[in-house]
DNA sequence: TATTTTTTTTGATATAGGTCAAAAGTTTTT
DNA sequence: AAAAACTTTTGACCTATATCAAAAAAAATA
């Protein structure tokens, strides 16, 4: 997959269009544990990650680091609590893996959200999928137990499971990294 | 708080199209009790709740309800996990007030979506704004003790708050209900 | 207003998952 | 290749919240 079918996936757009829409992303490599948004900065990018593994998080009251968010290969980037709204964020979002990235701004988004009625759809949709995650994991969150939590996200994400550190993982799921290695220990 | 004040809050139409937009939606009354969603069906339509509140549940392996969201007055309303893709719901969404609605259809929002660039924009913002409040409540189950989501929802929601029952209350901070009436009782 | 039904509170006990600490295993740096 | 720096595992013990059960209170219905 890149950005150009990626972008068609979701929406068809005219090829004209498309070809505008694509190179309106600027192409950015970066290394392991760089930080594409600090905590504190307003997320001023949108990113389609091609090629990679990151994920954002925030240092809670005891010093410890807790997992909000992964971003994987073939998905949009971006720092959900302060992209949309252009507030700054709590979050800090680092890179797990080396990260090919395709970066669109803010301002020039929203230009294109004007210029074409199919991108504000784009937007639209792209939201609604993210949401869709985001009522797996809330009802996830809800009344399961960190089990059950691990065991659907082996399933539905295994190259994340498979790929992050446990102890990303472990906060990403709400628990303790013990918890999370005796977990795995009973197979 | 009407249907047209809220939909100019969010996007400043044209007074044209505010009005046809407007004038989309039909106007629906139901008592207490109704379920606008039954589990299973499609939900079809988008509702603005002018006045009343409800909630979306399902009932779990062990015959207990489990209320996934409230929605009360001037906001919308939809079955979370069936609209926006059009998928059978899990969630049944009943009243828990006399409420007084007013509709739109998929099909006749689309329309809309596909005729006015705007109304497209509006959508992308409705969905932003959910997602705002589902990063929220997500942030909270993540690491937030029962005391601490309780307090948290009593600041943001405190119209819900007293006027849901304890019991669906419970439920949607994921906690029981006899762990929430000992959290009130230490006032 | 009395009766039935539903909701909320209180009590006793159980358990999933937390905390702290240290050992074992990996990865990175020198 | 050795040292340093992380990450994961294992063990002992603790706590927040669940479960089950029954009483009390409130709301709905007759």
């Amino acid at each position: 997959m890149n950005l150009q079918h990626y972008l068609s996936s979701i929406i068809p757009f005219p090829s004209d269009q498309l070809q505008i829409i694509r190179n309106a992303f600027e192409k950015e490599n970066f290394p392991k544990g760089h930080r594409l948004i600090n905590d504190g900065e307003t997320c001023k990018k949108l990113y389609y990650l091609e090629k990679g593994l990151a994920r954002s998080f925030y240092t809670n009251d005891k010093g410890k680091e807790i997992t909000v968010w992964f971003f994987n290969d073939d998905n949009f980037l971006v720092g959900m609590d302060s992209f949309f709204n252009q507030q700054p964020s709590i979050y800090a979002t680092e890179l797990l893996e080396e990260c090919t990235l395709y970066a669109i701004s803010y301002d020039k988004l929203h230009e294109l959200f004007d210029q074409y009625h199919l991108m504000e759809r784009f937007g639209r949709v792209l939201i609604t999928q993210i949401m869709g995650a985001m009522v797996d994991r809330l009802s996830a969150f809800q009344f399961q137990t960190a089990q059950e939590r691990y065991d659907f996200m082996l399933k539905k994400y295994p190259k994340i499971v498979y790929r992050a550190p446990l102890g990303t993982i472990a906060s990403y799921l709400g628990i303790t990294q013990e918890t999370l290695s005796r977990i795995r220990s009973k197979h």
